[in-house]
RNA sequence: GCGGGUUUCGUCAAGCGGUUAAGACCUCGGAUGGUGGUUCCGAUAUGCAUGGGUUCGAAUCCCAUAACCCGCCCCA
C-alpha cells in the first residue's frame, strides 16, 4: 500500500459527526445578527500582503511570524490571518462610506496562522465576527458587546467573563507610554529579552509577562503608580465612561483589566474580550475594539469603526456535543424498485429517508433500520399489493399497517 | 522560536526482554429467521510511528528522526 498523506499540521477535517455543530454555530449567527442590522459579506481568503502589513500592524507577532505569504506572478499574496483588514478593504473599494452609517458587516471563515498548535489553537481556523462602520459614540460600542453575548446566551453560553478597557487615542496613549518607558528606562537591562523588544516596540505590552524577575520589577510602587495611572484625555475618558454606563444598562457584567491590551495595532480607546474558565490556556473566546484610523490608514476616508472576531474551534469546544440526528424513516423492502419510489415520495414530502441500495437480506435491512433511523417503513409483498406500509417505531418496537398516503401523518404524530 | 509529554488494529486498550501481540467496541460475513436494538458462530495487526543499535532473542532496553498532544510567546 502507498503511504497515506496526512492533514497538514494545525489543520482539521471538521468530519460529518460534528458538522451539527457548526451549522447551529453559523445559523444563530445569521439569525441573531441580522436582528442588530447586520448583513453578511463574504471577502478573499487571499489578500496581497500589504494589505495585512499596513492593517494588523508590522510590529504585531500575527504579520512579522505568523503569516502564510507566496508569490504569484510577481504578486505577493497572503492567506489571510484575520478578516478585519480584508472587510475595511472592500468596504472602502466599494464606496461604503457613501451609505447611511452604521454599515453593520458580519463575516464567517477560515484564517491561516503560523503557529505552533495547541489546545484551541489551529493553523486554520474559523472566526465569526462582526464591524461596524460610521459611529464614534460609545453607544456602537455598546452595542457591539450586547450583540456578542447576546450570540453566546443563544449557544447556551452564559458563563463566560467580559473583561474591557481603554487604550485611549493616540494622543493620550503616546503620552502614557511615554512615562512607561521613561519609568521603566533604569531597569531596561534587567528585563528579559522579550520585554527589551516590547518596550521598543509596544510598551503597553509589558505589562503582564509572566517572567517572575520582569513580575518584580513591575510590582516596585513608583512602577505600579504610572502602571496605575489615569492617562486618558478627557474625550476618551468620557466616551469610556459612557461606554460603560450603556452596558450597566443592558446588564452586562464586566471586569476591567488595565492589562488588557490586545494585539493588534489598529485598536483605539475601546477593547475588550470574552473568556472562559472551560478552554485551557486559550482562553479567550471573543476579542474585539474600535479601531477608529484604520479605514484612514488604509486610504479610506476617515471613519470610525468597531468589531469582534469569535473563534469557532474554541466555541465548539464549549458546546454541548449533540446526538447523532437519525433518519425520519428507512425502507425495508426487498424490492429495489418499489424501495425507490417509495423513497423519491416521501423525500419528495420533505422526509429524510433511505433505503437498502445493496438490497441485502431483509434481516439486515432491519438492523441496519434500527442503527440510523427512527421508523422502520416495511414495504414487503402484502404491503405492495395493498398499497400499504407497515411502519415500526424502532424505539417501541410498534408496528402498524397504514395506506401509504398516511405515512407522514403516523412518522409526525409519533415523532414529535 | 523555546520547554515537557505521548506514539501497539478504524477506535479504546493489555503487554514491563522469550506470548501464536490479550480483550472490548466498531465494521463485515454466517446461523436462526418476515422483524432489529437484547441470541450464537466467525473474519479482521507477519505487526507494535520510522531508521539504526544492544541481545541467542526486542512492542518491551539505548540512540536518532518524525508525527501528535500540552505549555511559553502571541492570539480567536
Amino acid at each position: 500500500m502507498a503511504n497515506i498523506i496526512h492533514v497538514q499540521k494545525g489543520t482539521k477535517d471538521i468530519l460529518p459527526q460534528e458538522i451539527s455543530q457548526w451549522h447551529r454555530l453559523e445559523q444563530n449567527a445569521l439569525e441573531i445578527f441580522t436582528k442588530y442590522g447586520y448583513k453578511e459579506i463574504r471577502t478573499p481568503i487571499f489578500e496581497a500582503t500589504e494589505l495585512f502589513a499596513r492593517g494588523v500592524g508590522d510590529t504585531t507577532d500575527i504579520v512579522n511570524k505568523e503569516m502564510y505569504t507566496f508569490e504569484k506572478s510577481e504578486r505577493s499574496l497572503t492567506l489571510r490571518p484575520e478578516n478585519t483588514a480584508g472587510v475595511v478593504r472592500s468596504f472602502i473599494e466599494n464606496g461604503m462610506s457613501r451609505l447611511s452609517a452604521p454599515v453593520k458587516l458580519w463575516y464567517k471563515g477560515p484564517m491561516f496562522r503560523y503557529e505552533r498548535p495547541q489546545a484551541g489553537r489551529q493553523r486554520q481556523f474559523h472566526q465569526v465576527g462582526i464591524e461596524m462602520f460610521g459611529i464614534k459614540e460609545p453607544t456602537a460600542d455598546a452595542e457591539a458587546v450586547m450583540l456578542a453575548v447576546d450570540y453566546l446566551n443563544s449557544l447556551g453560553l452564559n458563563d463566560l467573563e467580559v473583561e474591557i478597557n481603554s487604550l485611549g487615542c493616540p494622543k493620550c496613549r503616546e503620552e502614557y507610554k511615554r512615562k512607561i518607558k521613561e519609568v521603566l528606562k533604569p531597569e531596561f537591562d534587567n528585563l528579559c529579552e522579550d520585554c527589551q523588544t516590547r518596550y521598543e516596540k509596544n510598551p503597553l505590552r509589558l505589562l503582564d509577562c509572566k517572567v517572575e524577575t520582569c513580575k518584580a520589577i513591575f510590582e516596585k510602587p513608583e512602577i505600579q503608580k504610572v502602571i496605575k495611572s489615569d492617562f486618558l484625555c478627557e474625550e476618551c475618558a468620557q466616551h469610556y465612561k459612557d461606554f460603560k454606563k450603556y452596558l450597566e444598562k443592558l446588564n452586562i457584567k464586566y471586569v476591567e483589566n488595565k492589562l488588557l491590551v490586545r494585539g493588534l495595532d489598529y485598536y483605539n480607546r475601546t477593547v475588550f474580550e470574552i473568556k472562559s474558565n472551560n478552554l485551557g490556556s486559550q482562553n479567550a473566546v471573543c476579542g474585539g475594539g474600535r479601531y477608529d484610523s484604520l479605514v484612514g490608514q488604509l486610504g479610506g476616508e476617515d471613519t470610525p469603526a468597531i468589531g469582534w472576531a469569535m473563534g469557532m474551534e474554541r466555541l465548539n469546544s464549549l458546546l454541548e456535543k449533540p446526538e447523532a440526528e437519525k433518519l425520519d424513516g428507512y425502507i425495508v423492502s426487498n424490492s429495489s424498485e418499489d424501495a425507490f419510489e417509495l423513497a423519491q415520495e416521501l423525500r419528495n414530502k420533505g422526509l429524510k429517508v433511505e433505503f437498502d441500495l445493496a438490497n441485502k437480506k431483509f434481516t439486515k435491512q432491519l438492523e441496519k433500520a434500527a442503527k440510523v433511523a427512527k421508523f422502520a417503513l416495511i414495504l414487503g409483498e402484502d404491503e405492495i399489493r395493498t398499497n400499504t406500509v407497515s411502519v415500526k417505531n424502532l424505539s417501541t418496537s410498534e408496528q402498524i399497517k397504514v395506506p401509504r398516503c398516511d405515512i407522514i401523518k403516523r412518522i409526525g404524530e409519533k415523532n414529535g
